[in-house]
DNA sequence: GATATATACTTGACATCTAAATTATATAGG
DNA sequence: CCTATATAATTTAGATGTCAAGTATATATC
């Protein structure tokens, strides 16, 4: 994600138009989280391309492998990453050529592969990880257990909001 | 921005490793944050696609330019939008070619380069921007104003937390 | 078993994005 | 004035992402 700064909320809180700033309450809100969002997302490319020479995309598509060694089939990662056959197909063939993941023929479908990490894409990961979950747990280090709960409950109750609406509409 | 499953968490939460629960607590966190961001960030995008036939790197640019209407320089952009001046060239071009702004020269600065909305850019924003700022409302409705809040200040707290961590960092 | 339809993956065309190199113009110091 | 350095914008190469079309294999239905 690149986009953040967005429209800025242009109108100035005057007394007079405090009635209206519920709506741009909204606005203000959604652009601050985009903001707050992409900066953690920068902040992480920027330390995983420094320390790891990688990227965002490829550490994701490792994380899912790591978690089932039998690996995954192409679709799986698509589904799993929330992103096209095409875009898996792509980052797979930049980790295969790294040498850090392997496809394989998979036994009971031969249209389908299935997608390992090698014993060199293992280790990689696994400091990879380490280190970016203390990334994380010092950016989110501002907020206390309880802060950190309202968010996630915060987050939970627009998401599934978003997600019934989402469906509906569409 | 596509990513958003990311790790998902992988470590089972078994009693003994309660004690270090706050560390997967902000990993667990940060991955919902991003989830959600993305889920609504991909709404707003399907939605500008289907009923404007345009994309969000063009709205967010030409939201810029409508609160400046004597225009912006093409730096003014990439720095407003946090975006590289690469990337500002590509869009423009795109938004020039539909009639939607245009590029003049800078008076006091042969170098630069003014960008503007045409009377089409301005009309087309303006329908777009109140449609965008209806769906932002929908979804972050099922809070109330109270927890609006809440969540603009921990957004608020985190962000400049990450601010200034990573200037000292890096 | 033949056909129709669905699924798994790849490919191609295009829009974003970045980083680095290039070109043109400003500006500062001697 | 001249030179060194900085700034404004573009260009290029490459990664990431989408969508739509194509290929190969499964599956369901008759």
């Amino acid at each position: 994600m690149a986009r953040a700064a967005a429209l800025g909320v242009a109108t100035a809180p005057d007394a007079e138009t405090r009635a209206n700033t519920d709506h741009h309450d909204a606005l203000r809100v959604w652009l601050r989280m985009l903001a707050t969002t992409t900066l953690i997302e920068r902040h992480v490319r920027s330390l995983l391309q420094a320390r790891f020479a990688t990227t965002l995309p490829r550490f994701d598509l490792m994380a899912q492998l790591e978690r089932v060694p039998a690996g995954l089939k192409m679709g799986d990662l698509s589904r799993r990453m929330m992103v096209t056959g095409g875009n898996v197909t792509g980052v797979t063939d930049l980790l295969e050529r790294d040498g850090l993941v392997v496809r394989s023929a998979d036994p009971d479908d031969r249209r389908a592969l299935r997608v390992c990490l090698t014993a060199a894409g293992r280790k990689a990961f696994r400091a990879m990880a380490e280190t970016h979950e203390r990334w994380i747990i010092e950016a989110f280090g501002v907020l206390d257990r309880g802060e950190l709960g309202r968010l996630a409950d915060l987050l939970a109750r627009i998401r599934q909001h978003v997600r019934a609406t989402h469906k509906e509409t569409e």
